[in-house]
DNA sequence: TGTATTAGCCTGTATATACAACTAATGTAA
DNA sequence: TTACATTAGTTGTATATACAGGCTAATACA
């Protein structure tokens, strides 16, 4: 049943949360403050406090005395799930990014597929085949499947302008991640779509992302061997905040 | 210069750490009590609270109401790395764990691993090269270099009992570490040291970790593209506790 | 002796209060 | 207009206090 009521402070988080989440609070906006909250809800400042400051230490907020608290924006997120996208991680290496649509359209999705998404037949998603190259040469191959309802307007983007991933986190902040990373021997067709020499190996990462417990997202990502390298820094004091600019 | 103070409850903090990265506070042993700390540095005990509250939400601690405070014992600070000891891994799947140790020896570095371990070539290094084994299949080639003074006791050590990883961790808990993942054919011995047919790709780990921001271990880890997979999973409140038993 | 109670310590939460530091907007004087 | 001071609102920190709930060991009692 668990009816045991939850600390205040704990109620407060998942309000907040639960708001960002929704899309009620969106990236960069304003969040409640302390003496708002205070207001409000009737809790004293010192709890509010608790509330927001955990909240800032978990990413989901930005706060800066003398200004206020404001939802984290999207690649602040990104980064805590240690999943940058694509394009930025090119441009920040100072090369140019470019991309190529090779298919944009809604499916039925397959037996295999809809077991994987956790969804019935019936339920039509999203798929989009794309290319990812550095100073023109490939890096990336993606092959994602979304579900419709959390991303309607998913096939009406122009993904040559903005990455999918970068697309579906500015609609609402993913909640989870989980990437299962190997090396396979690609087929052919993807051998040359990366324009890779015969039977040079394939870092292929698998990624489904949640929002909400609802999965929204399913990947599979393909990088050439020698191209790609995946980076993952571990600390437990790596948190960084945004400059002030 | 600064030296702007730190806040008080940043410095008990710090305190912690301190002792526990130098070893004067081993795993699972006592960290003195909120009460405690306010009896011996003078602060409120809300902010001796703090302190220990947000070394908790670290992974540095772990607290339970009615007993203590406790330091962390190595696998939940693996755990915070996304670092697993193999054999836990292996374990943990219900498989058997063997392995076999090929070399384990005090060496001086060549120019290259020097750099790479940042120290000169006159001091020595441990140099350590074993395959593992899951249910008497090799799932990975560790070939892994440790500095002599971070563990001088490294090259007394029985192999086959504890792994090395999970040996470091015994010695200090790591602070930070990076590592890269690629995909790689693998050369004709490793290849053949984890059974694996020709032109198969390699999953290959390279990871550095860092005691007190001094680099420690310098490792590669291949694994066979077709037995292994990398599992990561992200989100913002995935803490998981020590069971009470 | 065996059992129940109590006392004491621990963490967890919540409140009220206070002061400091920072920022933006406003008012005021040169 | 410009420069400076004021003010209000924000977060950041620190303290004192209180009560609840978990746990252990000493104590009291039958």
């Amino acid at each position: 049943m668990q009816d045991k009521q939850l600390p205040r402070y704990q109620q407060l988080k998942e309000l907040i949360i639960n708001k960002i989440s929704n899309g009620d609070l969106k990236p960069l906006e304003r969040v409640p403050s302390e003496n708002q909250l205070v207001k409000m809800t009737g809790v004293s400042r010192m709890t509010a406090n608790r509330a927001l400051r955990e909240l800032n230490n978990e990413g989901y907020l930005d706060r800066k005395a003398g200004i206020g608290s404001f939802v984290s924006d999207f690649k602040v997120n990104s980064h805590l799930f240690e999943i940058k996208s694509i394009a930025d991680e090119v441009t920040s290496r100072g090369s140019a990014y470019s991309s190529e649509i090779l298919e944009q359209s809604l499916i039925q999705p397959s037996n295999d597929l809809s077991r994987k998404m956790q969804i019935n037949t019936t339920s039509q998603i999203f798929h989009i085949q794309m290319v990812h190259f550095e100073d023109s040469i490939p890096i990336q191959f993606e092959d994602r499947y979304v579900k419709r309802d959390f991303a309607p307007d998913f096939i009406k983007q122009d993904f040559s302008e903005i990455t999918p991933s970068a697309y579906l986190s500015s609609i609402s902040p993913l909640n989870e991640a989980e990437q299962v990373v190997s090396a396979i021997t690609p087929s052919l067709s993807i051998s040359e779509l990366l324009q890779m020499k015969k039977d040079k190996p394939c870092l292929l990462i698998t990624r489904k992302t949640w929002v909400r417990k609802v999965l929204v997202t399913y990947g599979k990502f393909y990088h050439p061997g020698d191209r790609y390298e995946l980076l993952g820094n571990y600390g437990p004091i790596m948190r960084k905040k945004l400059s002030n600019k």
